[in-house]
Order: C-alpha cells, then structure tokens, then sequence
DNA sequence: AACTTTGGATTACACCTGTAATCCTCGTCG
DNA sequence: CGACGAGGATTACAGGTGTAATCCAAAGTT
C-alpha cells in the first residue's frame, strides 16, 4: 500500500518554527529580514534568534535556499497542508486516541466556537457527506 | 465569570507522557506496574521507562502519589478535559492560527473522517448551535 | 536460605528547543 | 575614509524529552 504517506516525509517542525514557517507559506520567499520585520512588534525575537530557526528548518528541509547577491533567499520546500495534516494526525493521536469527534466536542462545550465557524463546519460537513455518499 | 480555566493551570505533558496519562485517566489509581501491564504489547517501553515517565508527571504535578504498604499508588491530578482544550488550543493556534474550520476542513479532505463521525459530529453541532441561538 | 521479581531512588545521556551572543565581512551612509 | 548595520557562520547554554540502566531493598517463590 504505497499511499501519499512515503511521500517527502515532512520533517517535525517545532512550535518556535512553525511561526517561521507560516510567515513563509504566506509571503512566498523571503529574505531573513523580510521575517524578521513581519515578525517585530509581535514577537520579542532577536534577528538571531530568527536566523537560528531559518537555519534549522533549512537544515530540516523544511526551507530551500537560495543565494541571491550575499544574501539567500529562503522558500518553503515543504506543503503547508501536508504539514498541517500530519501534525492534526499526530494532535489527535496524541491528546484524542486520533478521534475527531471528543476534540470538536469539547471546544463547543466551552463555547470557543464562533457562529460563523458553526456555519462554516456545517458547510464542510455537507460536502464530506455529499462525497461519503457518492 | 471565574469558570474552571482559572483552576490549578495544567502543567506541560509531553507526548510520551500523555500516553501515560491517558491510561491514568482511564483506569483511575494505578501502580506503576498496572501501568506497565496496560502498555506492553502496545509499546516497547521498558518498566524503567514507564517510572520515569510517571515521576515526571508526579513532579510537574499532574499526579498525585499515595504509599499504600510499599508501593505507590499513582492518580491523575488534573483534569483531563482541562488538560485536552488546553493542548487544542495551543494547537490550533500553532498550526491553524486558531481556527478550527480549516482544520476540520483539512480533514474532510483527506476523507479521513468516517461516517460516524460524520453523524457523531453533526449531532456536536447541532448541539451548538441550540445552545447559541439560546 | 537462595533466587527472582518489583519498584523506588538515582543517574545517564544524546538530541531537540528556545533564545540568543560573537565574530566577521560586505555594502552603505555621512 | 570610517562607522554602522544586515546577515551568514559559529557557538552557547539551560531546560525538556525519550529512553533507559544501576543500585538497592522488600516480597514472593522454590
């Protein structure tokens, strides 16, 4: 059974990282100033510190890299989605025994879901079901 | 309105020590060697592995310890609702800035949800929004 | 009594993470 | 020209994690 999950294996991405990661996924290649400004004012973080994250998620293969004059510039070398897919598998595995249903139930328990996500879940769970029953 | 996330604020449970706790949880007052029995087989784990796991737990707080003759006698200290929207939080804003629907969505996709979780979530959601509407 | 099994206490140890600091070089600004 | 700032390379360093091993004493087994 040779599915998408022997694809590139996405390297483990760190919580520190996967703020780097999304600033990259949403402004497409960059510069380490270019995340290092996106970033100011929201985070505390030194351009080192910055840099240092850069440099680990290009060691991971999460970046590729670039030199541009003396600089690099550094693009996603990874899919957000598949990204994000793995790390919801491992959340619900992890925390769930991989059921999505406690996770969805006890955020609306707490009442941490909007109106308008309740209205955007239903639309989701309309298209899952019209493709179920197809 | 003081509700329960102002209580005893959860300590960080690694991964592998969720796997303890969630075997805490479910079977209540465990000794370690309930615990190691109700690991093996499922996990390689070694018993030393399994005592390391749960004095870390103890430590942080999110076990509380009972001598009973010259054993312990371990029980889940926090709740493992509070701990469970913790990790959801922190790990949908890590990975979906906070949003659930892209989340879910993702899933769908992948059609990794099944039929009864397809109904198991649209009776949550119905739920919600009675209460919103309320 | 000797042996084995359990489980607590202590120790190990490499790798990952968060969060930089230093050093150096090149290009820029005055 | 000389100071300055950006950014790469290297180094740091404590704390958390996964995964035990060692040592030891009590309890159970033969």
């Amino acid at each position: 059974m040779a599915d998408e999950d022997d694809l590139p294996a996405t390297p483990r991405i760190s919580d520190a990282e996967w703020t780097v990661m999304k600033v990259l996924w949403e402004r497409g290649t960059s510069t380490l100033g270019d995340v290092v400004r996106e970033l100011e004012g929201r985070l505390h973080w030194k351009p080192r510190t910055v840099q240092s994250l850069i440099r680990r998620l290009t060691e991971k293969g999460a970046l590729a890299v670039e030199a541009v004059g003396r600089e690099f510039r550094y693009t996603p070398a990874v899919d957000q989605n598949h990204c994000q897919l793995e790390e919801s598998r491992s959340f619900l595995d992890r925390v769930f025994n991989g059921r999505l249903t406690p996770f969805v139930a006890g955020l609306m328990e707490r009442e941490e879901v909007s109106k308008d996500d309740l209205a955007a879940l239903r639309e989701v769970l309309a298209q899952a079901e019209k493709k179920l029953k197809k």
